[in-house]
DNA sequence: ACAATGAATATTCAATAAAATATTCATTGT
DNA sequence: ACAATGAATATTTTATTGAATATTCATTGT
């Protein structure tokens, strides 16, 4: 059997995938035509559509790409099993504000893109939460074994822990403060949070 | 020297001001205009601008009201002091997110009046946060005189709680969940608090 | 002088049409 | 049969313009 070059339809909606990233990033979401990203892949845009349901759902998939790649870089936190839990909860809480910030201030676009996925996938949004759930659970576990925290109810003190920190997470409220207010403010509901689980 | 009839500028003022007011209730902000409301105090629609810069400064002082008519609620909550601290506490934040679910429920106009404004004019959301900011410190200080809670910085503190209950006092979110989902999220977060400020 | 107004002007809104774009589908090539 | 396309259709933006509304101002009455 020769060897096939054609590639694998997992192939091709990747490299769609490449070339929506490149415009929207660049141009914005609503700015970018299908037929855009289709001429960058050499292909028709009545094709794209044999590999993604729409044009939301190639954002859709951008965006989940995008939430994943914030939980990835809370979950490294996290598994940094040589510090103490407390640090890692305050670096979680300061970085994700970090990423929301500078997401929303140096990268407007892919934000806006987001937040239009967002607004009509409400699915996406939950699965991110339940994942940042999952990785607050697992710390707070982690500090519990090792004799830092007191919690009685993991998954009711993981729920509180994410709502405090909502404000840091919502690009909407980005605007309405500095990074540094927000840092202040950060480090302010983390030491509440930190006094109310440390064991005693 | 006869009795004058003929009324002060400030009740003017306030007599537009009620005027206005059930106009935007029933109408909404952007559906009422101000021939409609000047009609509705016997005047013509410039005579409006001798007691108000413009159409958005009424809507700012209705707004204001709107928030001040919330803090009033939530410092009737904090002066309950035959009530332990903690409870007022958790009165408090209940309070101000069922106030705020059941504005944007319930009121969707005066609520769509409020954001409109609170976009343009930062100072006035700002002024009711320093506002919330003073009850909370009023609080803790009780807490604290009581000996309920310990507290290092009373500022910092108040900061911390007002940015940890933010997700139940941005109108915005409120589509998110139902309010009973959100009830339940407060509980946990006053929960987490109060073990963080609670004397032992 | 002051309070108020009607008429003039500036701004915003809403309805529409035109253009651009998303999406579908019958057909083509392999 | 499957991958891909161009052309047809549906939907969404954009531009335009007339109407509605906000705001100003010269004038009127007191």
């Amino acid at each position: 059997m020769v060897n096939r070059k054609p590639s694998t339809g997992d192939e091709i909606r990747q490299r769609i995938l490449e070339a929506a990233t490149e415009r929207f990033a660049q141009f914005g979401y609503n700015k970018t035509t299908m037929a855009e990203v289709a001429r960058d892949c050499d292909m028709s845009a009545a094709n794209l559509y044999r590999y993604f349901h729409n044009k939301l759902d190639i954002g859709a998939n951008l965006a989940c790409d995008c939430l994943a790649a914030k939980r990835e870089l809370l979950q490294a936190i996290v598994h940094q099993n040589e510090r103490c839990a407390a640090e890692r909860l305050h670096d979680v809480v300061l970085q994700a504000l970090t990423y929301t910030y500078e997401q929303w201030a140096d990268n407007p676009r892919m934000n806006e893109m987001v937040n239009a996925i967002c607004k009509e996938r409400m699915d996406i949004v939950e699965e991110h939460r339940r994942g940042e759930h999952l990785l607050l659970v697992e710390l707070l576990e982690d500090g519990v074994a090792r004799g830092e925290f007191q919690v009685v109810d993991l998954d009711d003190t993981a729920t509180a822990i994410a709502t405090a920190i909502t404000a840091f997470n919502v690009p909407l409220l980005m605007p309405l403060y500095s990074l540094g207010t927000f840092r202040q403010r950060a480090e302010s509901v983390v030491k509440l949070m930190l006094n109310g689980l440390r064991k005693r």
